[in-house]
DNA sequence: AATAGAGGCAACCGCGGACAG
DNA sequence: ACTGTCCGCGGTTGCCTCTAT
């Protein structure tokens, strides 16, 4: 219905971030905190959309953020939450701290994926591949059906089998029924419940962060470092590149309070 | 050393939900 | 109840790097 662009097409910039971008928008929302993206390109003084800076500061710039490849406990829950709640990539992100959905998304498309198919799990449905094959025909017979039968859409295609909450066909369902039934699910299973509360899954691992110069360096998922320090090492740019010493004191802090 | 192909990842696009007026 | 706006999500694209020839 002739919904408006998110900014001024015209003069908006595409493509990658350069470091004088980034130095931008740390330096805006380390200073007015995360409000308002579309408003955040002009009062930051960005020639981007605030869609842009917004996938930028989430996906790259915020302090907390992790880098390197998932270890293989961060990798293992990946899989058993995708299991369970199929391609939910922010519902997933949101039990492993530092990660965001971007990140575990290409993980997994690059990574994970082909990791099960070698195994002979397939990758959307977790179960072996040779059974794959039957229910994959009987999903294309039930997709077939459904557009026969548009009307009768809201019933979710795996609605009678055990993987119900599992699959991604079903991530979309919004019915009532379909939210019981998860509610349902929910409750039974501890790990499920826990990801519709708020509080991150405390994993009983440390992180691990590859870092420049001395490998990989441990890190409590719980705890948050002060000094940022991390940030210097696995950032391809420093803070002090953009003078930034206050973030050591401030910034994080400032996020957090935000959260 | 040069080149083609594959892989990996950052960023973009479009849709849908939430919410305010 | 309806409309317009914003934000967040998931899918996709395109560029850059790596590897094999």
């Amino acid at each position: 219905m002739g919904r408006q662009p998110c900014c001024d097409k015209l003069g908006v910039k595409k493509g990658p971030w350069t470091a004088e971008e980034d130095k931008k928008l740390i330096n805006f929302i380390l200073t007015n905190g995360q409000c308002c993206w579309r408003a955040v390109p002009k009062l930051a003084g960005l020639r981007r959309c605030g869609k842009s800076c917004r996938l930028r500061w989430t996906n790259y710039l915020r302090p907390d953020l992790k880098r390197g490849l998932l270890n293989q406990a961060e990798e293992q829950l990946v899989i058993d939450l995708h299991a369970r709640l199929g391609n939910r990539w922010s519902k997933i992100a949101s039990k492993l701290p530092g990660r965001t959905d971007n990140e575990i998304k290409n993980h997994w498309n690059t990574h994970i994926k082909k990791k099960l198919i070698k195994m002979g799990i397939d990758p959307v449905t977790h179960e072996p591949l040779n059974n794959v094959e039957k229910s994959q025909q009987n999903y294309q017979s039930v997709q077939t059906e459904e557009k026969h039968s548009q009307s009768e859409a809201a019933d979710a295609p795996f609605a009678s089998s055990k993987e119900t909450a599992c699959s991604p066909a079903d991530q979309n369902s919004s019915s009532d029924e379909a939210s019981a039934r998860d509610n349902n699910l929910y409750e039974k299973d501890p790990l499920i419940s826990c990801l519709f509360r708020d509080d991150p899954l405390q994993l009983d691992f440390p992180w691990e962060f590859p870092s420049s110069e001395e490998g990989l360096t441990t890190f409590s998922a719980s705890s948050w470092d002060p000094s940022c320090q991390w940030l210097l090492d696995c950032q391809d740019f420093g803070v002090h590149d953009f003078g930034f010493e206050c973030f050591n004191d401030f910034g994080v802090g400032a996020n957090r309070e935000r959260e």
